[in-house]
DNA sequence: ACCATAGTGCTTTTT
DNA sequence: GCACTATGGT
């Protein structure tokens, strides 16, 4: 099993019980070693149900599995493999009594939740301009994630103190209606071990080794409710690599690495360095790259598979032209012989791939987007979902609010926002305010009430998959859908959901025999309580909480070999044969927000070294002059990644230009704004563009001039900043006393002129 | 209840 | 450029 590791995989996976940060590069063969190190311990004579393993994605949980019962003929169901937000789950389920929730506790996902908060805001008549629900839910969260509860928020502006008070009003929500977000499923996890001694004493006996994966991508509360559970007997086996960091907009803080290393592995780390994916000039190319970067580990990938071939670079003066030269060598090397599937063409933002997909789709070479709508959080499918969270808990509001009047049944704004009263007045669900609904709204709402009791009552007797085609019928979501005329895909979908409960409910084990018995899942008691709970849950509660957690496949369309198209994001832990990394461009990327952010240009280059480490064979890199960005054409300079490369693993395959003009001035005088596109704009004023800045343009039979006072029917007097564009085109940004500034298409806004300004 | 129009925003997003 | 939302009119 380990003789055919190299010798430092072999050290790591033997690593005596001890704290260990194994320093992972990319390709150096992380998940093996993470997996062989679990069969070795079980090999020592571990149980495994001592054992623990974290990742941060189900696919990631489901590899480890299938590798392990590949090295071990044992059964892994029931083992603690899972993400960090599956493993929460299920220690929330198995004490929800501890942790203070109801039972049947139902997972918001991001966009639930941002439909909570709304809601929210609504009921308390918060300015939605000032507290966009957007800004609330991300202030939620990265509280959450840093452990914190509103109380323990220091707030010094009014603003953060309103903040605070509404992640208070949110919770309050959540408490009343049942329901736990994404950040609260860790959190709660963390407080249930923290406050009940003997539990938490419980999993730090039962656990003594818990392996974590993509170490680098941790947050302060994770890190925080490892090593709570870890106590002084487990040992964590923490894999990462901080040069692959690149989520720390996500709360993911690369220091976890640093206090790691110094508190609890105390030095003893392990290295793997050595990569068996990309060929020399790539991994050097790497290592240049990275090595700009001050806040590091260190470490340096090599190979022995030989230098292979340079990089290359190529600019267009457009992003057409650049997706026109992509594709066409992509033609190439397809006659070369590279499989479709093991070319992918990465960039930084998503609006990047629109050029792209309409030169390959011209072309009619298949291509796959990643990153699209997943399976779980298109709309018909959340529909279902909402009916299904009504039936398993009727105070479901976020869930009723959806669906109350989908497919229409004649409950309308009014009625809702009289049924929100008396919800309020009574503070109750809407569900149990229905009762004091009278007239037509109250006759309306009670047949609804009725649909979903009756639904319920069939809960009891139906296996889900004949349940949830109950609920597609009943509701008149299918009659809905067939009468719709793009409703076709949609019923698809329907029907793909009846066969997930299908598949669902037989990879559980949870069919109509075994429901009411103790899994086969060797689970010891941990309570007479928590074994009873884990048994009750429902197929229904278990199918809620799956939907849930795993969103789901978010490939456009599975099929044919086909071209891969992604976000560099969504590339890490992947690699291709052929590797096109575009917009190599100053402002896009690196990005230019994330020049304002603290360590954001680290971060940004360690974007790039994922990008490069994705190719085996080959990595092009290019950049467009232009690009066609909002609405706009803007201009920019090559990326400083590019300059940052040593020429010997480069081979341009159009001229080198000149290097950018006194970058370094640029950067350090004027921040975000000044270095690419900036510069570009006075390129522009030089006479390429079309969006330049005028002082006076005439639209309509009106003369708009720069700083000319207009009037708005909605936003009132204001003055105009800027003009630019022309005809339909012809845009004004103008700013209004009262509303603020706002950008207005001059062909279509109300504007009157008046005097001064 | 439904559609048209206007206005806004817009980096990345494992759960 | 485009997709999403809010709102106002029919």
């Amino acid at each position: 099993m380990i003789d055919s590791l190299n010798p430092q995989q072999q050290q790591a996976v033997t690593q005596p019980a001890q704290h260990t940060l194994i320093l992972a590069g990319a390709g150096s063969g992380k998940t093996r070693v993470l997996t062989t190190r679990m069969a070795w311990l079980m090999q020592q004579g571990l149980s495994p149900y001592a054992l623990m393993a974290v990742t941060f994605t189900n696919k990631a949980a489901r590899e480890m599995l299938t590798r392990l019962s590949a090295l071990l003929p044992i059964d892994t169901r029931g083992m603690w493999v899972g993400t960090f937000h599956g493993l929460c789950n299920r220690l929330l389920r198995l004490h929800h009594q501890d942790a203070g929730l109801v039972q049947s506790f139902q997972i918001l996902d991001s966009a639930d939740q941002l439909a909570a908060i709304r809601r929210l805001l609504k009921a308390n008549n918060i300015d939605d301009e000032k507290y966009p629900a957007r800004d609330v839910q991300r202030f939620i969260n990265a509280e959450k994630e840093k452990g914190l509860r509103p109380h323990a928020i220091e707030a010094y502006d009014p603003h953060t103190r309103r903040l605070v008070e509404l992640y208070e009003l949110y919770q309050a929500q959540c408490e009343r209606e049942g329901v736990v977000d994404f950040a609260e499923l860790l959190l709660r996890a963390y407080e249930l071990l923290l406050h009940h001694a003997p539990l938490r004493q419980h999993y730090q006996q039962r656990f003594s080794h818990i392996l974590i994966d993509e170490f680098q991508d941790t947050n302060p509360l994770q890190y925080a409710w490892l090593t709570l559970l870890a106590g002084d007997q487990a040992c964590l086996f923490a894999v990462g690599d901080d040069d692959q960091s690149i989520y720390a907009f996500r709360g993911a803080d690369i220091s976890n690495m640093k206090c790691f290393e110094r508190d609890y592995a105390k030095g003893n780390v392990v290295r793997l360095e050595q990569n068996y994916r990309s060929s020399g000039h790539i991994l050097d190319a790497a290592n240049a790259l990275i090595s700009h970067n001050a806040d590091r580990l260190g470490k340096k990938l090599w190979t022995d598979s030989g230098q292979g071939e340079a990089v290359r670079v190529v600019e267009k003066p457009s992003d057409a032209l650049e997706a026109q030269w992509v594709v066409e060598e992509i033609k190439a090397l397809l006659k070369d012989g590279y499989a479709p599937d093991q070319v992918a063409v990465l960039y930084r933002s998503n609006a990047q791939s629109r050029v792209l997909e309409h030169q390959l789709f011209s072309s009619a070479i298949p291509y796959k987007v990643y990153g699209g709508q997943r399976f779980f959080e298109r709309q018909e499918i959340k529909h279902v979902l909402a009916y299904l969270r009504l039936i398993d808990n009727p105070n479901a509001d976020t869930s009723w609010l959806r669906v109350v009047n989908f497919p229409t049944r004649g409950i309308g704004a009014r009625s809702l926002e009289q049924l929100g009263d008396y919800a309020r007045q009574y503070n109750c669900s809407l569900y149990r305010a229905v009762p004091y609904m009278t007239g037509r709204a109250g006759t309306n709402l009670g047949k609804f009430v009725a649909l979903i009791n009756q639904l319920a009552a069939q809960a009891q007797m139906l296996p889900l998959p004949d349940l949830i085609e109950q609920v597609i019928h009943d509701s008149g979501l299918l009659e809905h859908y067939k009468n719709d005329r793009e409703g076709a895909d949609r019923l698809e979908n329907l029907q793909e959901l009846v066969n997930a409960a299908t598949v669902f409910v037989m990879e559980e084990g949870l069919t109509e025999e075994v429901a009411g018995r103790i899994p086969v899942s060797p689970e010891p008691a941990v309570d007479e309580n928590g074994m009873a709970v884990l048994s009750a849950m429902s197929p229904l509660a278990a199918f809620l909480s799956h939907a849930s957690l795993e969103a789901g496949d978010n490939q456009a369309q599975a099929g044919q070999a086909a071209v891969q198209l992604m976000t560099i994001h969504a590339a890490k832990g992947l690699e291709f044969d052929a590797v096109f990394i575009t917009g190599l461009e100053e402002g896009l990327f690196p990005h230019e927000n994330s020049l304002a952010e603290l360590n954001g240009l680290e971060e940004e280059r360690r974007l790039m070294y994922v990008a490069l480490t994705r190719g085996r064979r080959r990595v092009y890199l290019t950049l467009a002059q232009s690009r066609m960005l909002h609405g706009k054409t803007r201009y920019a300079t090559r990326s400083r990644f590019l300059d940052e490369l040593p020429d010997a693993h480069l081979k341009w395959l159009t001229p080198r230009q000149a290097a950018p003009v006194a970058q370094s001035a640029w950067v350090g005088g004027f921040g975000r704004e000044a270095h690419g596109w900036n510069q570009a704009r006075q390129r522009a004023t030089a006479g390429m563009a079309s969006t330049v800045a005028k002082s006076g343009l005439i639209v309509g039979d009106q003369h708009f001039r720069v700083g000319q006072g207009v009037a708005h029917p909605k936003f009132g007097e204001g003055t105009i900043l800027t003009l630019s564009g022309s005809g339909n085109e012809a845009q004004a940004q103008i700013h209004f006393r009262e509303a603020g500034t706002k950008t207005l298409a001059l062909g279509v806004a109300k504007l009157t002129i008046i005097a001064g300004g």
